[in-house]
DNA sequence: CTCCTTCATCGACAGATGTCGATACCCTTG
DNA sequence: CAAGGGTATCGACATCTGTCGATGAAGGAG
């Protein structure tokens, strides 16, 4: 028994500090799913490594080597999981990555310590 | 055409700050795979939080609140992906987090410019 | 050796996920 | 309005994944 259905709201609790409750490890799981594919990884390397960390999905399709439906859809995925921001600029969608998020789930696996190596004495 | 097929052994290739080869992603892919489930985050959290982070698998399957076959199956996804160690004590086994491990992760999701906003000036 | 406890593996199943062709939507251009 | 290019949605499919009951393997107690 505990009360641990302190609703989280964002994706990242601090999952090595404090004991993870269902809700929170549900939604860090899903924010974690978001990222753990090879498209949606490549797509947001790529998107990084443009100026302005931005791109037009004309200029995705084919690097990525995937239909341009199956694009769209890991585009979808990344900007559900608030990694990506849309912009429709004329004819074309740009997408540009939100740092602020790919942060937030990197300190979600921020260790207790902060020292790599855990110390034992217990 | 592109020579990307430098292999990259270890999981942890820099997300964001080269374009992610074919191997890489799928690489880095698998690993957050492994975290990416409410069951294995509440695994890591729970170990990590236990003195020396390491904890019994008897300890581990109540709290989860799952089968114990199913936590078992948990455990050896985080354990091949390098998240975990196994050690037999006696009749209990015990699994250890592997601090390095995550913060290896930690650092694939590092930004370029290390600051949250993105520079550009490209 | 036999019984019991602890954990891993197996087999099966339902549900989720990645993929793509076809099609609909939106915006610009003429 | 009509035509065309860029992108999202839909429908279908094969595959992967999480889950659990049943069973097996490993070790300690008697």
């Amino acid at each position: 028994m505990s009360i641990k259905a302190v609703k989280a709201a964002r994706c990242c609790a601090p999952l090595l500090r404090s004991r993870l409750g269902r809700d929170d490890a549900e939604a860090l799981a899903t924010a974690f799913k978001a990222i753990a594919d090879p498209g949606r990884l490549r797509l947001l390397s790529y998107i990084a490594g443009q100026p302005g960390a931005e791109a037009c999905v004309c200029n995705l399709v084919q690097p990525l080597g995937l239909a341009q439906p199956t694009v769209s859809h890991h585009l979808k995925v990344l900007t559900e999981a608030g990694l990506l921001a849309r912009e429709r600029r004329g004819t074309w969608m740009f997408y540009r990555l939100v740092p602020e998020r790919v942060e937030a789930l990197r300190q979600a696996l921020a260790l207790p310590s902060g020292k790599p190596a855990a110390k034992r004495f217990a």
